[in-house]
DNA sequence: GGAATAGTGTCTGTAAGACAGTATATC
DNA sequence: GATATACTGTCTTACAGACACTATTCC
Protein backbone atom coordinates (compact mmCIF):
# COMPACT_ATOMS: atom_id res chain seq x y z
CA UNK A 1 0.00 0.00 0.00
CA UNK A 2 1.35 3.43 -0.84
CA UNK A 3 2.07 5.77 2.47
CA UNK A 4 1.15 8.56 0.26
CA UNK A 5 -2.13 10.57 -0.58
CA UNK A 6 -3.96 8.96 -3.23
CA UNK A 7 -5.36 10.99 -5.77
CA UNK A 8 -8.99 12.17 -6.29
CA UNK A 9 -10.86 9.93 -9.23
CA UNK A 10 -13.92 11.04 -10.77
CA UNK A 11 -15.95 9.37 -13.86
CA UNK A 12 -17.57 11.45 -16.50
CA UNK A 13 -19.07 11.02 -19.37
CA UNK A 14 -19.54 12.77 -23.01
CA UNK A 15 -22.55 12.56 -23.94
CA UNK A 16 -23.95 12.83 -27.88
CA UNK A 17 -26.83 13.35 -29.72
CA UNK A 18 -27.58 14.81 -33.11
CA UNK A 19 -30.65 16.92 -33.68
CA UNK A 20 -31.76 17.92 -36.78
CA UNK A 21 -28.28 18.70 -38.89
CA UNK A 22 -26.78 19.31 -35.26
CA UNK A 23 -24.42 17.15 -32.58
CA UNK A 24 -24.72 18.02 -29.20
CA UNK A 25 -23.31 17.11 -26.13
CA UNK A 26 -25.15 16.84 -22.75
CA UNK A 27 -23.60 19.07 -20.31
CA UNK A 28 -25.18 20.35 -16.80
CA UNK A 29 -24.25 23.82 -14.51
CA UNK A 30 -22.43 22.95 -11.59
CA UNK A 31 -24.05 23.96 -8.23
CA UNK A 32 -21.08 23.46 -5.98
CA UNK A 33 -17.50 24.88 -5.85
CA UNK A 34 -14.89 24.48 -7.52
CA UNK A 35 -16.37 26.13 -10.85
CA UNK A 36 -19.74 26.54 -9.13
CA UNK A 37 -21.98 27.95 -12.05
CA UNK A 38 -19.73 26.77 -14.90
CA UNK A 39 -21.27 24.21 -17.03
CA UNK A 40 -19.49 20.75 -16.94
CA UNK A 41 -19.97 16.92 -17.95
CA UNK A 42 -21.97 15.01 -16.13
CA UNK A 43 -20.37 12.79 -13.62
CA UNK A 44 -19.15 12.05 -10.16
CA UNK A 45 -16.83 10.20 -7.74
CA UNK A 46 -16.98 6.50 -7.54
CA UNK A 47 -18.77 4.63 -4.63
CA UNK A 48 -17.22 1.34 -4.28
CA UNK A 49 -19.93 0.75 -2.28
CA UNK A 50 -22.20 0.78 -5.32
CA UNK A 51 -20.17 0.86 -8.50
CA UNK A 52 -18.52 -2.53 -9.87
CA UNK A 53 -16.54 -0.99 -12.17
CA UNK A 54 -16.15 2.94 -13.40
CA UNK A 55 -18.52 2.16 -16.31
CA UNK A 56 -21.51 1.87 -13.72
CA UNK A 57 -20.52 4.75 -12.44
CA UNK A 58 -20.83 6.36 -15.35
CA UNK A 59 -24.39 4.88 -16.08
CA UNK A 60 -25.20 6.04 -12.66
CA UNK A 61 -24.70 9.79 -13.11
CA UNK A 62 -26.37 9.85 -16.15
CA UNK A 63 -29.24 8.07 -15.23
CA UNK A 64 -29.53 10.68 -11.98
CA UNK A 65 -28.38 13.63 -13.70
CA UNK A 66 -30.73 13.26 -16.61
CA UNK A 67 -33.24 10.00 -16.42
CA UNK A 68 -30.79 8.81 -19.51
CA UNK A 69 -29.24 5.42 -20.31
CA UNK A 70 -27.48 5.85 -23.59
CA UNK A 71 -27.36 3.25 -26.06
CA UNK A 72 -23.56 3.10 -26.47
CA UNK A 73 -20.84 3.52 -23.51
CA UNK A 74 -17.64 3.53 -24.16
CA UNK A 75 -14.15 4.41 -22.28
CA UNK A 76 -12.77 7.11 -23.73
CA UNK A 77 -9.29 7.96 -21.82
CA UNK A 78 -8.14 8.74 -18.31
CA UNK A 79 -6.93 12.61 -17.92
CA UNK A 80 -5.12 13.22 -15.21
CA UNK A 81 -2.60 15.82 -13.49
CA UNK A 82 -1.90 17.93 -10.62
CA UNK A 83 -3.33 21.38 -11.89
CA UNK A 84 -6.47 19.94 -13.53
CA UNK A 85 -8.58 20.56 -10.03
CA UNK A 86 -8.00 22.95 -7.29
CA UNK A 87 -8.20 20.33 -4.73
CA UNK A 88 -5.57 18.27 -5.95
CA UNK A 89 -3.98 15.59 -8.19
CA UNK A 90 -6.92 14.33 -9.97
CA UNK A 91 -8.03 11.57 -12.16
CA UNK A 92 -11.03 11.40 -14.74
CA UNK A 93 -11.66 8.51 -16.39
CA UNK A 94 -13.67 9.56 -19.44
CA UNK A 95 -16.69 7.63 -20.85
CA UNK A 96 -18.50 8.52 -24.37
CA UNK A 97 -22.03 7.72 -24.92
CA UNK A 98 -24.68 7.74 -27.72
CA UNK A 99 -28.25 8.22 -27.69
CA UNK A 100 -31.32 9.06 -29.45
CA UNK A 101 -32.72 12.60 -29.11
CA UNK A 102 -36.08 10.86 -29.29
CA UNK A 103 -35.37 9.03 -26.75
CA UNK A 104 -34.77 11.50 -24.33
CA UNK A 105 -35.92 14.62 -24.77
CA UNK A 106 -38.45 15.66 -22.58
CA UNK A 107 -37.00 14.16 -19.96
CA UNK A 108 -33.71 16.79 -20.13
CA UNK A 109 -35.31 19.64 -20.76
CA UNK A 110 -37.85 19.58 -18.04
CA UNK A 111 -36.93 17.68 -14.60
CA UNK A 112 -33.38 18.19 -15.04
CA UNK A 113 -30.61 20.93 -14.92
CA UNK A 114 -28.70 19.13 -17.86
CA UNK A 115 -28.79 20.81 -21.22
CA UNK A 116 -27.91 19.93 -24.79
CA UNK A 117 -25.61 22.27 -25.67
CA UNK A 118 -24.73 22.41 -29.47
CA UNK A 119 -21.12 21.19 -30.20
CA UNK A 120 -19.93 23.75 -31.87
CA UNK A 121 -20.88 26.69 -29.42
CA UNK A 122 -18.83 24.51 -26.42
CA UNK A 123 -15.87 26.78 -27.82
CA UNK A 124 -16.75 30.12 -26.48
CA UNK A 125 -18.74 28.45 -22.97
CA UNK A 126 -16.71 28.49 -20.11
CA UNK A 127 -16.26 25.30 -18.60
CA UNK A 128 -14.95 23.71 -15.70
CA UNK A 129 -11.79 21.82 -15.21
CA UNK A 130 -10.11 20.64 -18.14
CA UNK A 131 -13.56 19.33 -19.73
CA UNK A 132 -12.95 21.23 -22.87
CA UNK A 133 -10.74 19.64 -23.72
CA UNK A 134 -12.17 16.17 -22.92
CA UNK A 135 -14.89 16.81 -25.12
CA UNK A 136 -12.57 17.24 -27.83
CA UNK A 137 -11.14 14.29 -27.60
CA UNK A 138 -14.30 12.58 -27.41
CA UNK A 139 -15.41 14.35 -30.86
CA UNK A 140 -12.20 13.63 -32.59
CA UNK A 141 -12.84 9.78 -31.80
CA UNK A 142 -16.65 9.99 -32.71
CA UNK A 143 -16.04 11.51 -35.78
CA UNK A 144 -12.91 8.75 -36.60
CA UNK A 145 -15.17 5.90 -35.68
CA UNK A 146 -18.01 7.34 -37.86
CA UNK A 147 -15.52 6.89 -40.78
CA UNK A 148 -14.65 3.01 -40.41
CA UNK A 149 -17.89 1.63 -38.62
CA UNK A 150 -22.08 2.39 -38.10
CA UNK A 151 -21.39 3.65 -34.54
CA UNK A 152 -23.88 6.99 -35.74
CA UNK A 153 -26.60 4.24 -35.72
CA UNK A 154 -26.54 4.42 -31.42
CA UNK A 155 -27.85 7.89 -32.27
CA UNK A 156 -30.79 6.50 -33.86
CA UNK A 157 -34.32 5.30 -32.52
CA UNK A 158 -34.82 1.20 -32.98
CA UNK A 159 -36.19 1.80 -36.59
CA UNK A 160 -34.61 3.87 -38.74
CA UNK A 161 -34.27 4.99 -42.39
CA UNK A 162 -31.08 5.30 -44.55
CA UNK A 163 -31.85 8.84 -44.74
CA UNK A 164 -32.04 9.55 -41.22
CA UNK A 165 -28.44 7.58 -40.90
CA UNK A 166 -27.16 9.94 -43.20
CA UNK A 167 -28.19 12.29 -41.53
CA UNK A 168 -26.18 11.63 -38.47
CA UNK A 169 -23.27 10.49 -39.86
CA UNK A 170 -23.26 14.19 -41.63
CA UNK A 171 -23.72 15.76 -38.50
CA UNK A 172 -20.68 13.94 -37.12
CA UNK A 173 -18.26 13.90 -39.59
CA UNK A 174 -19.22 17.54 -40.88
CA UNK A 175 -19.12 16.72 -44.72
CA UNK A 176 -21.84 15.24 -47.04
CA UNK A 177 -21.79 11.61 -47.68
CA UNK A 178 -22.65 9.54 -50.60
CA UNK A 179 -26.00 7.75 -49.98
CA UNK A 180 -25.07 5.02 -51.98
CA UNK A 181 -21.91 4.26 -49.90
CA UNK A 182 -24.18 3.88 -47.37
CA UNK A 183 -25.90 1.17 -48.63
CA UNK A 184 -23.21 -0.96 -49.51
CA UNK A 185 -21.54 -0.09 -46.34
CA UNK A 186 -24.90 -1.70 -44.49
CA UNK A 187 -25.09 -4.88 -46.58
CA UNK A 188 -21.18 -4.84 -46.20
CA UNK A 189 -21.81 -4.85 -42.38
CA UNK A 190 -24.40 -7.63 -41.91
CA UNK A 191 -25.16 -5.49 -38.50
CA UNK A 192 -28.72 -4.65 -40.11
CA UNK A 193 -32.31 -6.39 -41.06
CA UNK A 194 -34.54 -4.65 -43.38
CA UNK A 195 -38.56 -4.59 -41.56
CA UNK A 196 -41.18 -5.08 -43.92
CA UNK A 197 -42.78 -1.83 -42.51
CA UNK A 198 -41.72 1.36 -44.54
CA UNK A 199 -42.66 4.84 -43.57
CA UNK A 200 -43.65 8.07 -44.93
CA UNK A 201 -41.55 11.17 -43.74
CA UNK A 202 -40.95 12.60 -46.72
CA UNK A 203 -42.64 11.84 -50.76
CA UNK A 204 -41.86 8.21 -51.05
CA UNK A 205 -41.71 6.09 -48.52
CA UNK A 206 -38.40 4.73 -47.14
CA UNK A 207 -37.77 1.00 -45.94
CA UNK A 208 -37.10 0.82 -42.30
CA UNK A 209 -33.93 -0.87 -40.62
CA UNK A 210 -32.95 -2.17 -37.24
CA UNK A 211 -29.71 -3.01 -35.88
CA UNK A 212 -29.69 -7.32 -34.98
CA UNK A 213 -30.19 -7.72 -31.52
CA UNK A 214 -26.51 -9.38 -31.37
CA UNK A 215 -24.99 -7.17 -33.77
CA UNK A 216 -21.09 -6.32 -33.37
CA UNK A 217 -19.62 -3.68 -34.35
CA UNK A 218 -18.34 -4.10 -38.08
CA UNK A 219 -15.16 -2.20 -38.66
CA UNK A 220 -14.55 -1.36 -42.58
CA UNK A 221 -11.22 -1.88 -43.85
CA UNK A 222 -11.30 1.65 -45.32
CA UNK A 223 -12.14 5.14 -44.12
CA UNK A 224 -14.50 6.97 -45.79
CA UNK A 225 -12.65 10.69 -46.74
CA UNK A 226 -12.98 13.68 -44.61
CA UNK B 1 -15.23 15.81 -1.73
CA UNK B 2 -16.66 12.36 -1.55
CA UNK B 3 -17.42 10.93 1.91
CA UNK B 4 -16.57 7.27 1.16
CA UNK B 5 -13.39 5.71 0.71
CA UNK B 6 -11.67 6.76 -2.66
CA UNK B 7 -10.29 3.75 -4.85
CA UNK B 8 -6.97 2.67 -4.84
CA UNK B 9 -4.46 4.00 -8.17
CA UNK B 10 -1.92 2.30 -9.87
CA UNK B 11 -0.05 2.49 -13.34
CA UNK B 12 0.94 -0.41 -15.29
CA UNK B 13 2.60 -0.15 -18.59
CA UNK B 14 2.74 -3.02 -21.57
CA UNK B 15 6.20 -2.72 -23.15
CA UNK B 16 6.55 -4.17 -26.14
CA UNK B 17 9.40 -5.06 -28.19
CA UNK B 18 10.43 -7.33 -31.32
CA UNK B 19 13.61 -9.95 -30.96
CA UNK B 20 14.00 -11.91 -34.22
CA UNK B 21 10.78 -13.07 -35.42
CA UNK B 22 8.84 -12.63 -32.14
CA UNK B 23 6.60 -10.26 -29.99
CA UNK B 24 8.09 -9.94 -26.36
CA UNK B 25 6.34 -7.81 -23.51
CA UNK B 26 8.68 -6.64 -20.09
CA UNK B 27 7.41 -8.32 -16.99
CA UNK B 28 8.48 -8.37 -13.24
CA UNK B 29 8.23 -11.26 -10.78
CA UNK B 30 6.33 -9.81 -7.73
CA UNK B 31 8.18 -9.45 -4.57
CA UNK B 32 5.38 -8.58 -2.31
CA UNK B 33 1.74 -10.16 -1.70
CA UNK B 34 -0.69 -9.91 -2.91
CA UNK B 35 0.43 -12.19 -6.13
CA UNK B 36 3.74 -13.16 -4.55
CA UNK B 37 6.26 -14.82 -7.21
CA UNK B 38 3.41 -14.32 -9.60
CA UNK B 39 4.53 -12.36 -13.05
CA UNK B 40 3.28 -8.53 -13.32
CA UNK B 41 3.52 -5.91 -15.84
CA UNK B 42 6.15 -3.01 -14.63
CA UNK B 43 3.45 -0.42 -12.40
CA UNK B 44 3.14 0.68 -9.12
CA UNK B 45 1.55 4.03 -7.01
CA UNK B 46 0.72 7.07 -8.51
CA UNK B 47 3.15 9.36 -6.60
CA UNK B 48 1.96 12.84 -6.37
CA UNK B 49 4.80 14.87 -5.17
CA UNK B 50 6.83 13.49 -8.33
CA UNK B 51 4.50 12.78 -11.07
CA UNK B 52 2.28 15.55 -12.64
CA UNK B 53 0.51 13.08 -14.77
CA UNK B 54 -0.32 8.90 -14.94
CA UNK B 55 2.12 9.16 -18.02
CA UNK B 56 4.52 10.17 -15.67
CA UNK B 57 3.98 7.26 -13.47
CA UNK B 58 4.50 4.84 -16.09
CA UNK B 59 7.51 6.72 -17.21
CA UNK B 60 9.22 6.79 -13.79
CA UNK B 61 8.49 3.24 -13.13
CA UNK B 62 10.11 1.86 -16.39
CA UNK B 63 12.64 3.63 -15.97
CA UNK B 64 13.02 2.00 -12.35
CA UNK B 65 12.26 -1.19 -12.83
CA UNK B 66 14.34 -2.31 -16.28
CA UNK B 67 16.15 1.52 -16.97
CA UNK B 68 14.08 1.95 -19.91
CA UNK B 69 13.03 4.88 -21.69
CA UNK B 70 10.49 4.05 -24.70
CA UNK B 71 10.43 5.38 -27.74
CA UNK B 72 6.71 5.76 -27.72
CA UNK B 73 4.04 4.99 -25.00
CA UNK B 74 0.32 6.06 -25.05
CA UNK B 75 -2.12 5.61 -22.33
CA UNK B 76 -4.24 2.07 -23.38
CA UNK B 77 -7.47 1.87 -21.48
CA UNK B 78 -8.53 2.34 -17.58
CA UNK B 79 -8.98 -1.15 -15.73
CA UNK B 80 -11.25 -0.79 -12.51
CA UNK B 81 -12.94 -3.22 -10.60
CA UNK B 82 -14.22 -4.01 -7.01
CA UNK B 83 -12.49 -7.38 -7.02
CA UNK B 84 -9.39 -7.00 -9.17
CA UNK B 85 -7.16 -6.13 -6.07
CA UNK B 86 -7.65 -8.23 -2.77
CA UNK B 87 -7.21 -4.89 -1.17
CA UNK B 88 -10.38 -3.23 -2.57
CA UNK B 89 -11.80 -1.68 -5.55
CA UNK B 90 -8.88 -0.46 -7.42
CA UNK B 91 -7.98 1.26 -10.37
CA UNK B 92 -5.30 0.72 -12.88
CA UNK B 93 -4.41 3.66 -15.69
CA UNK B 94 -2.56 0.73 -18.32
CA UNK B 95 -0.25 2.19 -20.71
CA UNK B 96 1.27 0.34 -24.21
CA UNK B 97 4.88 0.90 -24.84
CA UNK B 98 7.47 0.15 -27.70
CA UNK B 99 11.10 0.21 -28.19
CA UNK B 100 13.94 -1.55 -30.13
CA UNK B 101 15.73 -4.71 -28.22
CA UNK B 102 18.81 -3.23 -29.72
CA UNK B 103 18.08 -0.13 -27.23
CA UNK B 104 17.74 -2.01 -23.93
CA UNK B 105 18.93 -5.99 -23.85
CA UNK B 106 21.93 -5.69 -21.79
CA UNK B 107 20.52 -3.52 -19.13
CA UNK B 108 17.48 -6.03 -18.45
CA UNK B 109 18.49 -9.24 -18.40
CA UNK B 110 21.67 -8.11 -15.72
CA UNK B 111 20.81 -5.43 -13.70
CA UNK B 112 16.86 -5.44 -12.90
CA UNK B 113 14.89 -8.72 -12.27
CA UNK B 114 12.58 -7.30 -15.24
CA UNK B 115 12.56 -10.27 -18.04
CA UNK B 116 11.34 -10.14 -21.63
CA UNK B 117 8.77 -13.07 -21.89
CA UNK B 118 7.73 -14.32 -25.70
CA UNK B 119 4.19 -12.81 -25.86
CA UNK B 120 2.84 -16.22 -26.92
CA UNK B 121 3.95 -18.05 -23.69
CA UNK B 122 1.84 -15.34 -21.49
CA UNK B 123 -1.55 -17.27 -21.86
CA UNK B 124 0.11 -20.32 -19.78
CA UNK B 125 1.87 -17.91 -17.06
CA UNK B 126 0.76 -17.22 -13.81
CA UNK B 127 0.15 -13.73 -13.72
CA UNK B 128 -1.02 -11.13 -11.17
CA UNK B 129 -4.10 -9.22 -11.21
CA UNK B 130 -6.03 -8.96 -14.72
CA UNK B 131 -3.18 -8.47 -16.02
CA UNK B 132 -3.39 -11.03 -18.78
CA UNK B 133 -6.17 -9.14 -20.02
CA UNK B 134 -4.43 -6.18 -19.99
CA UNK B 135 -1.66 -7.46 -22.13
CA UNK B 136 -4.42 -8.85 -24.60
CA UNK B 137 -6.55 -5.41 -24.95
CA UNK B 138 -2.68 -4.08 -25.16
CA UNK B 139 -1.50 -6.56 -28.16
CA UNK B 140 -5.31 -5.93 -29.91
CA UNK B 141 -4.39 -2.17 -30.23
CA UNK B 142 -0.87 -2.54 -30.79
CA UNK B 143 -2.16 -5.03 -33.98
CA UNK B 144 -4.32 -2.14 -35.26
CA UNK B 145 -2.43 0.32 -35.33
CA UNK B 146 0.20 -2.10 -37.30
CA UNK B 147 -2.40 -2.32 -39.63
CA UNK B 148 -2.91 1.48 -40.37
CA UNK B 149 -0.04 3.15 -39.11
CA UNK B 150 3.66 2.64 -39.43
CA UNK B 151 3.49 1.94 -35.48
CA UNK B 152 6.19 -0.82 -35.72
CA UNK B 153 9.20 1.80 -36.49
CA UNK B 154 9.22 2.47 -32.42
CA UNK B 155 10.18 -1.31 -32.22
CA UNK B 156 13.54 -0.66 -34.28
CA UNK B 157 16.66 1.49 -33.86
CA UNK B 158 17.29 4.85 -35.38
CA UNK B 159 18.50 3.54 -38.59
CA UNK B 160 16.63 0.67 -40.10
CA UNK B 161 16.06 -0.82 -43.45
CA UNK B 162 12.99 -1.96 -45.01
CA UNK B 163 13.36 -5.60 -44.33
CA UNK B 164 14.11 -4.85 -41.06
CA UNK B 165 10.63 -2.93 -40.59
CA UNK B 166 9.20 -5.73 -42.59
CA UNK B 167 10.18 -8.13 -39.89
CA UNK B 168 8.73 -6.07 -36.48
CA UNK B 169 5.58 -5.56 -38.34
CA UNK B 170 4.90 -9.36 -39.49
CA UNK B 171 5.60 -10.13 -35.99
CA UNK B 172 3.03 -7.66 -34.41
CA UNK B 173 0.60 -8.80 -37.20
CA UNK B 174 1.24 -12.65 -37.21
CA UNK B 175 1.31 -12.40 -41.08
CA UNK B 176 3.43 -11.76 -43.66
CA UNK B 177 3.20 -8.62 -45.84
CA UNK B 178 4.42 -7.57 -49.13
CA UNK B 179 7.51 -5.81 -49.23
CA UNK B 180 5.88 -3.53 -51.85
CA UNK B 181 2.89 -2.73 -50.08
CA UNK B 182 5.65 -1.16 -47.24
CA UNK B 183 7.68 0.87 -49.75
CA UNK B 184 4.35 2.78 -50.67
CA UNK B 185 3.39 3.23 -47.18
CA UNK B 186 6.93 4.47 -46.50
CA UNK B 187 6.66 6.87 -49.61
CA UNK B 188 2.58 7.95 -48.98
CA UNK B 189 3.17 8.76 -45.03
CA UNK B 190 6.07 11.19 -45.72
CA UNK B 191 7.56 10.09 -42.26
CA UNK B 192 11.08 9.01 -42.81
CA UNK B 193 14.30 10.19 -44.51
CA UNK B 194 16.34 7.83 -46.92
CA UNK B 195 20.10 8.17 -45.29
CA UNK B 196 22.89 8.56 -47.86
CA UNK B 197 24.51 5.31 -46.11
CA UNK B 198 23.60 1.74 -46.59
CA UNK B 199 24.34 -1.58 -45.14
CA UNK B 200 25.58 -5.13 -45.89
CA UNK B 201 23.06 -7.14 -43.43
CA UNK B 202 22.42 -9.98 -46.49
CA UNK B 203 23.79 -9.91 -49.77
CA UNK B 204 22.95 -6.47 -51.44
CA UNK B 205 23.21 -3.48 -49.42
CA UNK B 206 20.31 -2.33 -47.96
CA UNK B 207 19.36 1.47 -47.94
CA UNK B 208 18.52 2.72 -44.02
CA UNK B 209 15.59 4.90 -43.42
CA UNK B 210 15.24 7.03 -40.43
CA UNK B 211 12.61 8.63 -38.76
CA UNK B 212 12.24 12.43 -39.49
CA UNK B 213 12.42 14.32 -36.14
CA UNK B 214 9.38 15.88 -36.12
CA UNK B 215 7.46 13.07 -37.61
CA UNK B 216 3.85 12.71 -36.95
CA UNK B 217 2.40 9.29 -36.87
CA UNK B 218 0.29 9.15 -40.52
CA UNK B 219 -2.74 7.22 -40.40
CA UNK B 220 -3.48 5.49 -43.34
CA UNK B 221 -7.13 5.66 -45.00
CA UNK B 222 -6.63 1.69 -45.50
CA UNK B 223 -5.97 -1.26 -43.16
CA UNK B 224 -3.71 -4.14 -44.63
CA UNK B 225 -5.60 -7.07 -44.40
CA UNK B 226 -4.87 -9.74 -41.67
C1' DG C 1 -48.09 15.86 -64.78
C1' DG C 2 -44.73 18.18 -61.39
C1' DA C 3 -42.04 17.92 -57.32
C1' DA C 4 -39.74 15.72 -53.77
C1' DT C 5 -37.80 11.96 -51.67
C1' DA C 6 -36.19 6.84 -52.15
C1' DG C 7 -33.43 3.79 -54.34
C1' DT C 8 -30.31 1.59 -58.54
C1' DG C 9 -26.64 1.18 -62.20
C1' DT C 10 -22.36 1.97 -63.48
C1' DC C 11 -18.08 4.53 -64.35
C1' DT C 12 -13.84 6.37 -62.31
C1' DG C 13 -10.08 6.66 -59.06
C1' DT C 14 -7.04 4.94 -55.53
C1' DA C 15 -4.37 1.99 -52.99
C1' DA C 16 -3.45 -2.87 -51.51
C1' DG C 17 -2.19 -7.78 -53.05
C1' DA C 18 0.33 -10.65 -56.11
C1' DC C 19 4.16 -11.69 -58.55
C1' DA C 20 7.47 -11.49 -62.31
C1' DG C 21 11.42 -9.13 -63.48
C1' DT C 22 15.82 -6.43 -62.60
C1' DA C 23 19.91 -4.90 -59.62
C1' DT C 24 23.75 -5.51 -56.57
C1' DA C 25 26.32 -7.78 -53.42
C1' DT C 26 29.20 -12.21 -51.71
C1' DC C 27 31.18 -16.50 -52.64
C1' DG D 1 28.59 -17.69 -62.73
C1' DA D 2 25.50 -19.13 -58.67
C1' DT D 3 22.85 -17.43 -55.04
C1' DA D 4 20.76 -14.49 -51.88
C1' DT D 5 18.96 -10.31 -50.70
C1' DA D 6 17.26 -5.58 -52.35
C1' DC D 7 14.33 -3.18 -55.21
C1' DT D 8 10.96 -2.01 -59.43
C1' DG D 9 7.10 -2.57 -62.80
C1' DT D 10 2.74 -3.63 -63.56
C1' DC D 11 -1.57 -6.35 -63.46
C1' DT D 12 -5.53 -7.44 -60.60
C1' DT D 13 -8.93 -6.54 -57.03
C1' DA D 14 -11.84 -4.19 -53.72
C1' DC D 15 -14.34 -0.49 -52.52
C1' DA D 16 -15.31 4.62 -52.02
C1' DG D 17 -16.83 8.79 -54.81
C1' DA D 18 -19.58 10.70 -58.35
C1' DC D 19 -23.59 11.11 -60.74
C1' DA D 20 -27.12 9.97 -63.98
C1' DC D 21 -31.09 7.18 -64.02
C1' DT D 22 -35.50 4.90 -62.34
C1' DA D 23 -39.32 4.37 -58.71
C1' DT D 24 -42.89 5.86 -55.62
C1' DT D 25 -45.65 8.94 -53.34
C1' DC D 26 -48.19 13.54 -52.69
C1' DC D 27 -50.17 17.53 -54.58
Amino acid sequence: MPEYIQPLVTVDSVLFTVVEDNLKVLLVQRSIEPFIDSWSLPGGFVDPAIDSTTEDTASRKLAAKAGIHPNYLEQLQTFSGANRDPRGFAITVAYFALIAHQQTSTHVETVHDAEWIDYDDIEHLDMAFDHKLIIKTAYERLQQKALYSMLPVFCLPELFTISQLKQVIEAIIGKEVQRKSLIRRIEKSEMFTETDSKVATGKRQAQLYTLKPDANIFHFERNMSL
